[in-house]
Order: C-alpha cells, then structure tokens, then sequence
DNA sequence: AATTATTTGTGCGTATGTATC
DNA sequence: AGATACATACGCACAAATAAT
C-alpha cells in the first residue's frame, strides 16, 4: 500500500492533500491556508516540495498567493476557469418567426445570473450544427442549450455531443432530443399540441381534416402523432392522402415542393387543415385565396406557435401557442441549476394552449 | 540601465530570452531546444532557476517537455489561440424589430470564419450596458461590436469602453458613436435619411410637415437634422411646435407619453409627419386612425428602417430602408479585417433607401 | 516612525530517480 | 550498458512585502 502512494510524487500528494482539506475544512475563498513552512513541518518534506505544490496549485486557480502575506484559497467561481461562465446556445435559425423570443428569454435569465452566451446557429444542417458544436467545445463553456438540428433524422454530429456529455459539460434540448442520447430537455408537449388543433376543429364540426407536416423534425412527428390520436378517438378514418409532409429544404426555398396535384387534392377533399406552424399556414392561405376559397369560410386552418406572424394577415391564425419566451427563461434557469449542482427536473414538458382567432369556423 | 534588468527576476529574463530566440531562429514546433544544463551554463544560473523559466514556458503552451529526450517549441496554433477566437456583439435589443436581421447578417460572416459570436443586450439601459461589457472584458474577447446605449446622452461606462480600447481589442460601432470616443463604426447615414424622408414628403406637395423623433438617441438628433435641412432647403418655416420628442422609456411602457394634447396639435396643423421608426409610424397610425382620420388621405406618414412592421398593416409603410442584414454583414467583415491587421476604411456610411409604399399621398 | 517577526519570492548547490536513445 | 536529459527532492541564503509592535 506504501507502493501505490509512494509512485505519486510527494508534492502531487500535497497537491490532494490541499484540495481535500479546503473542502473538509469548509475553507472560503479568500481564507487563508498555512504558510510554506508550516506545510513542510506538518508533512516533514522540504519547503521546495511545498512551493512546488502550492505554485501548480495557484496557476490552477485552487490558491492565490500574496507576497509577505500567504496563501489564500481562490475564488471558486474562478477555480475552474479565470473566465466568466458562458453557455452556448444553438437554434436552428436565429431572426426569424419563435426564434428571437426564445433567444430573449434565455438571455434575460443568463445575464441576470452574470452568464456570458455563445450564440450559434445551425440553420437546420448538420455541418453548421457540426461547426457551431466544435466552436463551444473549443471555447471552452460551462453549459449547453441546443435545439437539435432535423431532430427526426439520423445525426452525424452525435459523437460532439457525446464529447460534451463526457466532459460533464450540462446540456439542455429544446423543442426535442435526439433519441439516441439520454438528455435533459424542455419541450412543448408536441403531441397534445396535435391532438388539441385537431379537437378543435372536430369540435367545430369537421370530419375531413387534412394536415401538412414537417418530416425532418420531431415536432412534426408528435404534431402529426397528436393530430392521428384526435381523429382516431372521433372515429375518424385518417387517410394518408390527406396528410402532406415536407421539409426543410422545401420551405427555405419557395416551400411545398410536394405535387401541387396533391395540395388541390387535399384542398377538395378537406374541410380543414392542421398545418405544421404559423408559418406553413400563411403559406397555405395564400394558395387557397389564389384559388379564390375563403378562410375560414371555406377552409378553416388551425397553426402552431403563435408566433408574431399569426396576427399579421387580415385573418389572424387560430393556433396552438408556443411559450416562446417562457420555454426560454425555464430552459435557462433550469440550465445553471443544473450547473450549480442543483436537482431541478431534467425532462420538463411545457403545456400548449389553444388560441382562437379567425382561422377556424364551425363546419355547416 | 543593468538596474532595469536586473530589477526583473533570472528566470522572468530567460523565459523572455528563450520567446525570443524561438521567433529569431525561426524554430518550428517540434524542434528541440538546448537542454536545461546547457542553458544553466550559459547563462550561468543554476539549472533550478532554468527548470522555473521552462516549465512556466511549457505551461504557457511555448515550449512542451519530454522525459528524457529533451524541451521542445510547442505547437504555435495553440500558443496564440488555444481557445476559439470570439467576438462580442452588444445590440440594444434583441428579438424586436431589425436586431435580429442585423445579428443574424453578423453571424453570417462570422460563423463562416470561425468564429464564435457572444451575445449581450443592454435593452438600451446603462447598467445593463455595464454588464455586458464587464463580461466582454472577462471573457478576453479578440473583438467587439457595439450598438450604443442612448447614444446621445452621457455615457458613465466610457471607462470601459476606454478599457477595451487600451487592450487593443478592435471595436466597431453601429447605429452611432460615443462622440467621446474616436472608434470605427458603421452607420447608416441618418441626416441623409432624414433628409429623403422629408424631401419624399414635400415633393408631394406637403408644406405643414411635423416629426417625431426620439431624443436619447444619437439617430433620432440626425434624422431630425436631415428633415430640418430638407425643410429649410425647401424654405419651409420649422416650427419648434410640429415637432415632438420622445425617449426610450416612453417607448417601452406606453409611448407618447408626451402632451396629448400637442400630438392632437401636430396632427391638425400637418399633413403629414415624419416618425422616428416603423414603430412609432404604427403607433401614430393607430391613435390617429382611432381619431376617424384616413392614412394616407388626411395624413401622409414617412418612417425609417423598413422593419417587418412596415408591411403589416393594411396601410404598408412608406420607409427609409435600413440595410439590416447587410449592415451586419458589412460590420463583422470589417471587424475581422481589423483582427488580422488589414487596413479597411474605419468608417464606413451606408446610403439609405426610400421605398414608397401606402402611408404617403399628394397633398391636394 | 522604526523595528521585528512572519511569509512569500528568488536563487544556488546537490543528490537521486527515471525515461530515451 | 552508458550517456544524456528531464523529474523529484532536500537544504540553505537572502530579498521583498506585510502586519503588528
């Protein structure tokens, strides 16, 4: 046993020592530790052995030295790192549409708690996710939000998060998780939020109800998941060609790519439609006036979010509400209490809510 | 002028003498450097006092040891910038309006560069302001943008300011300067802003033209310099009563806090106003639509920046572009050419745009 | 205001251990 | 096996900063 502790050198031995005994002794930062000479008597080494000791210890930010005074336990804060605590955040895009106001309610939480925040942005592919990934392990941060990146597909980036995960580096999802790791994350009860668009408009009377979705994304899974269990539950037939799926790509460019032989299709056969975001339903709205149909009157639409867009047009979106700000501010306080050690909740769902506008109409 | 040297510790001079040397003799990482008896010889210290200098070295990342090869130059990427070069951008607001086309252009640029982007809001108040910098300047960041806080009122964080100035840490302004301070910026040129929007107004006939500007702000002085010129260019009387000022807290809570009863003044005596942004426009837009007045048939309304907002209403906004994403771009491109020592045009005016849309009319 | 004790900072000499070639 | 180079460790001396007397 002699063997295992003499292998180590002494002053790395003193090193523990040190470290172990700040914590026992409940030391402060700023407290003061024995002198040089004291530690060498106490452990009958050299005063050399000592300063070797001490010295790595201070340029490891555990103890402060101060000429003709002592030696100090350093700040805790900086123990870790001289630099202040950053977290770095990645969303799929950045000034658009929810974006910004998730974006606004984590920094109102990270600035008040003096968090710096790395910004990225992955614009939903997976070599800018890859990019934005390698830039936080790289610069060295304290903790992680991420909104995955086409969260529906196989990700190659899953070894950088893996990194992350071993160098006990908290990490936060948001709007969901890649189901090969076993993440923290704050979501929005996404399959609800399906199931409450389409009870509402089974609600109003419809039968036929179509529904247009994003296939790359986890969201659009659970959206279409909740949007099948209404229809199922009203005994209503879902028919496959009712239900129109796109993605990314599709809508970055100039969206519904899918064959506009289907849209009429989907259009004739439906009374209403359950579309993907706010987004996704402007668009539609737009193709079915062009058409000369009418919402609600003809059509109703029912959206998701809530976001600025859904008031702008003349028919303001009946839509399911995203907490936008407020997923922002939890994800955040969740995120450095989980840095401070604390035991908050690791899989936190946020309830969506139904908001009535002018979209939706009962079906005569 | 041995006292000079002497004054600095053996060690301290030999580390500074070994950085040189490396970078004299063109020495390349990997390659090996005089072992430490050879150095103690020739500098006639003791091989203690080499052993302090180099192993200060290799911790800095100059210089890396082998157990019983020798010392050798370290790699020089890591030497520099074992961490991620990171930029940090300060708007004065976040999610609203045309920040995030403007830190989404900055990311643009800065992404594809390699760089990390850290963000700060100072929600146009000092403290905040403070903050955010304090952390830049904790953080050791390699560059800064800057969209100043109430830019035309005192500033108590010049001190800060001054601070990253002295580090050498290049600084871009947008939007305006401190006028105490001589940095780069890039702004939009505002008087000529000013100017067009005022001008559009009275080529169409207009003579009674009022504004609003907003006070705290260095924009709102030279947007509001620009519409004097054009008025006096046009040998229209400015009457102090037909124009308004408002500042940043007004905005905020309820706006217009200003005398009622002046603005029901203003909007009888003109036939047409020139508001500080597409926000105020719409809030103008709003109380005097409430009044039963018709936009553009009784009041002709001309704003700046061309946000979102401007296109949202039934009546679309008559503007003064602002370049946004361009201008971010533009900005962070600038930044990182100062970074790596290029010599750019430190500051830089971007013209602005009329674009006519429905908010102004011939006056008849 | 000067002195003294304490504590860290700098520096030298020496001895032994261990990894590499 | 031997030479070389770095690693650990001890002891000593003096300088410089600090705090208390």
């Amino acid at each position: 046993m002699d063997k295992k502790e003499s292998q180590k050198p002494k002053y790395q031995i003193l090193k523990e020592y040190i470290i172990e005994t700040i914590g026992l002794e409940k030391l402060e930062p700023g407290d003061k530790i024995w002198s040089e000479n004291e530690l060498a008597q106490k452990f009958k080494v050299s005063r050399h052995t000592v300063r070797q000791a001490i010295s790595q210890l201070a340029s490891e930010g555990w103890l402060y030295k101060v000429h003709g005074k002592g030696t100090f336990v350093g700040d805790r804060i900086r123990r870790k790192s001289n630099k202040i605590k950053t977290i770095g955040v990645m969303t799929t895009y950045l000034n658009d549409y929810i974006f910004p106001s998730i974006i606004l309610g984590i920094d109102e939480v990270l600035s008040k708690a003096g968090y710096n925040m790395v910004l990225g942005c992955s614009y939903n592919h997976h070599d800018k996710e890859r990019m934005c990934l390698e830039n936080f392990i790289r610069a060295d941060i304290h903790g992680v939000i991420v909104e995955p990146t086409k969260s529906a597909l196989p990700n190659p980036n899953l070894d950088l998060y893996r990194q992350i995960i071993e160098k006990d580096i908290p990490m936060f999802f948001i709007h969901g998780c890649y189901k090969e790791l076993d993440c923290p994350y704050v979501v929005v009860d996404d399959i609800k939020a399906g199931y409450i668009a389409a009870r509402h408009l089974i609600d109003l009377g419809h039968k036929r109800i179509g529904g247009i979705f994003k296939i790359d994304d986890i969201q659009g899974h659970y959206r279409f998941k909740g949007y099948q269990m209404a229809l199922h539950e009203a005994k209503i037939d879902l028919k496959d060609l009712n239900v129109l799926w796109f993605d990314t790509d599709d809508k970055r460019e100039e969206f519904i790519k899918f064959d506009k032989k289907m849209f009429r299709e989907l259009t004739k056969r439906c009374s209403a439609i359950v579309c993907y975001n706010d987004q996704v339903a402007l668009k539609v709205m737009n193709i079915i006036r062009k058409k000369g149909m009418k919402i609600p009157e003809d059509i109703s639409l029912v959206s998701f979010d809530d976001s600025q867009l859904a008031v702008v047009s003349e028919v303001k979106l009946t839509t399911v509400a995203h907490p936008q700000k407020k997923l922002g501010r939890i994800v955040a306080e969740s995120l450095i209490n989980k840095i401070n050690g604390g035991k908050g909740k690791d899989k936190i769902k946020m309830e969506p809510e139904l908001i009535i506008r002018g979209s939706t109409k009962e079906y005569k």
